[in-house]
DNA sequence: TAGTGGTCTAGACCACTAG
DNA sequence: TAGTGGTCTAGACCACTAT
């Protein structure tokens, strides 16, 4: 079936796109919903009338739009989009990490979702260039980094990698360990006199590289967010770096402030 | 050249991966530097020995994650990165707009850059769902919408639609004029006794759509940044929802915030 | 074993750029 | 006009899923 699409005679577009085209038109109208299995490109090719590559590029832009998943051996599935989950600045609040929940979990058991993470990395190692310019040291200068992986009910959604001074690290020395106790990494750190102050977060968004695809499990389509948060103490001083990448399709930023004057 | 990567008798990855692999390595080390024309198509299915569909796909992909761009005749180029642009909240400064800089200007002539906009549609609509679930209001009430698309020396970086209820825009009635004059919409919402007093930005990041990607000149495997941005006043009622999609190579989000209790 | 998507080839023809 | 990338075909063969 042809979609409601505009397909004069003298229709620029090529097939491939027009493929594509009527497919999404099908998939937003709610032809197809969520989950469900499309055509099969032989299909596919028979009803528009073209060949088989055509099909499989249609599909492809489709995938790239993060549309469409396919698995090899069974077909070609409408997308279904996970719940993205909400990263708010009270994420950050005080009392929740006295009481014991570190970052991490306050913001997931809100939403009734199990946050776990598997440590990839935990070493001193020479700063990178955006850390070292954040902590207002020279890139190379050996820091200590805690990498993660975060998973929510179990799919990876984020790899976050934190870096600290190393002077910080002999104030509060959990950091060096894989658990760094009740409330987290923040909570040592406040009972070692580091009392946080301020956090600021920079935020993009790109396609991922390889490896972050594969650590991920990214379906094709789907960006990830690159954020870089500096938490700085009393004194206005960075004591901690982290740089994440985030699946985009789990995650959703939130942030709320005052109209400064 | 084969790059540095493992390419074992057994190397499991399909031939176009490798070929990609290998460009993005030769990229990554700075073999190629952005601005570069890559070797032609032709050239590179020699040097791998593989099909020229094969180098078309390997391309594809680079293309894909945002590392290479075409241009038909000419030839493959590694994709130069816009200096991203960025958000801080301190663009919301009530002294500014009062100084007669629109949100929008103050943003931009901080960094030396020319922010221009053009109005795509200035009418009354019923309100889409995310606007009416943030404005307390059924879905399909008629509200007042501003489209318009900003431009950064000339290219298009962010489609922004800002909605406001009627009763608001009755108060600050400039709102329907094109040019809402000195300091923008925010200034005359604040002259008619509206003032704001918080605001709230969520976004996350995902594909383009094909209008989308039209509209914004956006070259393959950028993704885009949705935000939705609330401004309340000092009753904390939302007297304004605004939908931005933004060319995510062209934005960087920052935020900085005391760490909350 | 049949059906599905994934990889790859060889080659025709079109569209755009530049000299 | 020569050189480049873009679209499209027809078909071989592989890998995975189901029965």
């Amino acid at each position: 079936m042809v979609s409601g699409m505009a397909t004069g005679p003298t229709d620029a577009r090529p097939m491939q796109v027009r493929v594509a085209d009527d497919i999404r038109g099908e998939i937003e109208t709610g032809r197809y919903a969520p989950g469900d299995q499309l055509p099969t490109l032989d299909e596919l090719a028979e009803t528009w009338m073209c060949s088989l590559t055509v099909t499989r590029r249609a599909l492809d832009l489709l995938k790239q739009q993060g549309l469409v998943v396919s698995v090899q051996g069974k077909g070609n599935f409408v997308r279904e989009r996970p719940t993205a989950r909400r990263h708010g600045i009270d994420r950050y609040s005080r009392t929740r990490w006295r009481e014991g929940r570190a970052v991490l979990d306050a913001e997931a058991d809100r939403q009734g979702l199990t946050a776990t993470q598997v440590m990839r990395e935990l070493a001193e190692v020479p700063a990178p260039l955006a850390v070292a310019e954040r902590l207002g040291i020279e890139p190379g200068t050996p820091v200590w980094v805690r990498k993660r992986t975060t998973l929510i009910d179990g799919r990876p959604n984020q790899l976050a990698d934190s870096y600290y001074p190393l002077d910080v690290v002999e104030r509060a020395p959990q950091i060096r360990d894989e658990n760094t106790g009740p409330g987290g990494g923040f909570a040592r750190l406040e009972e070692a006199g580091v009392i946080l102050s301020e956090i600021s977060e920079e935020s993009t968004a790109r396609m991922p590289t390889t490896p972050e695809s594969v650590a991920l499990r990214l379906p094709a389509g789907t960006p990830v967010i690159d954020l870089v948060r500096t938490a700085r103490d009393q004194d206005g001083r960075a004591v901690e770096v982290m740089l994440a990448v985030m699946a985009a399709d789990m995650v959703r930023l939130s942030y709320t402030f005052p109209v400064p004057d």
